[in-house]
DNA sequence: GCCAATTGTTGTCGTCAACAACAATCTTTC
DNA sequence: GAAAGATTGTTGTTGACGACAACAATTGGC
C-alpha cells in the first residue's frame, strides 16, 4: 500500500491512548493499528489476499483459483495418488476434494479410475487435455509469481519462500 | 525441505513425469509438489492455516476470532471511529462489520453511540468491560506471537513482518 | 432545493474449514 | 474364516468470510 496524502477520516470522538504511554502508530489516514502491528498473522492474512486475488486475476482467463492449480499440479506430478493421498499432501480435507475433483472432472481435466489394489479408492490422472491445459496454468503462474516479485521485491520473495518452506 | 527416507505410499499407479526432465521433489510421504514448491502463494496460505489455528486456539478460552481481534483492537487505539473507517482501514466490507459488531455488542464489549456530527453514522467504543478484556486478549495474542517465533525462529518473523510491512 | 454520494443495514451467493454420518471395502484379531 | 475395527469416498450441515446488490436515512455539492 503506497503512502497516501493524508485525508480527513471519519473519527468522531477525540483520539484517546489506551493505556500505556505509548505513541500510537498511525497509517496515512491518521487510523492507528495499534497492537495489530507486530502481529505476524495480521500481515499475513492482509498479503495473502492480495496474492490469491492477483492469482485469480491472473489465472482468470483460464478460470482456475490457486487450490484448483494445487490439486491439478500435485496431481501432474504424482499420477495415480489417490484422493486422501491428495487431501492429506494439501492439507485439504477429503470432503471438499471430492467437489474440486467433480469440477475438475466435468471439465475434462482430471479423470477418477476406479484401483484395482483398493477397490474402495480411485487413482486420479490428468486427461490429454489436462495435461496441455496445466502447461499453460503454470505459465500463467508463472506471470502470477513475477507480480510478486515486483511488489515486494525479489529478494524479500525468496527470503519468504525460504522462511516458509517447511510449510509446503 | 530437508531430505528424508521415502516411505510407502497410497499411489496407485507407476510414478511418471510431466513433460521436463526435472526431478520431481517429494516430502516425507513421497509425494511430490512439482510446481507448487517456489509458488509464494502456496507456502503463505499453509502458513496462514496454521497461525490462524494457533491463535484460535491461544485465545479459544476467550472465544476470540482473529477478525474479532483485529477489530476490538482499532477500536480501543482509536475510539470514536465510524463503521466505515474501521473497515477501510482493516479491509473487511462494512457489511462484515456489521455482523462482527452486533456479536461484540451482545458480549457488552463495544458499543455504538449515535454520532452528533453525522447521523447517519456510529461512533464506536470499547465499553469499560471491553477495555479490561482486551488487556487479557492482548496478553493471550503475545503468548500466541510468542508460538510463532517458537516455529519458525526469533530472526525469521522479524524479517517476515520487515518484509510484509507494506500490507498492514 | 435537488441530485449525487455516503452510512449502516439486510440479503444473496460462492468459497472454504470443520464435523458427522454413511456404505463399501480393506485389515486386524481371535 | 468370521467378527470387529479402520479406511475411502461421499453427502450433508454448520459457521466464518469475501463479494455484491439493494435499500432507507442522511449528508453534501451545486
Amino acid at each position: 500500500m503506497p503512502p497516501t496524502a493524508a485525508r480527513a477520516d471519519t473519527r468522531h470522538g477525540p483520539r484517546k491512548r489506551a493505556g500505556n504511554g505509548a505513541v500510537p502508530r498511525s497509517d496515512a489516514d491518521g487510523v492507528g493499528l495499534d497492537a495489530l502491528v507486530g502481529h505476524a498473522g495480521y500481515a499475513v492474512r492482509r498479503f495473502q489476499i492480495w496474492i490469491f486475488q492477483d492469482f485469480i486475476k491472473t489465472l482468470g482467463e483460464v478460470d482456475i483459483r490457486p487450490t484448483q492449480y494445487s490439486v491439478l499440479t500435485v496431481i501432474g506430478a504424482n499420477p495415480g495418488l489417490s484422493q486422501m493421498a491428495v487431501a492429506k499432501r494439501l492439507g485439504i480435507e477429503r470432503a471438499r476434494l471430492v467437489h474440486l475433483l467433480d469440477s475438475l472432472e466435468q471439465r475434462k481435466l482430471v479423470k477418477r479410475i476406479k484401483s484395482k489394489e483398493d477397490r474402495r479408492s480411485h487413482a486420479l490422472h490428468l486427461t490429454a487435455q489436462g495435461e496441455t491445459a496445466l502447461e499453460k496454468f503454470k505459465r500463467l503462474a508463472a506471470e502470477h509469481e513475477r507480480h510478486v516479485e515486483a511488489k515486494i521485491g525479489k529478494e524479500n520473495r525468496a527470503q519468504l519462500l525460504r522462511i516458509l518452506s517447511g510449510f509446503t
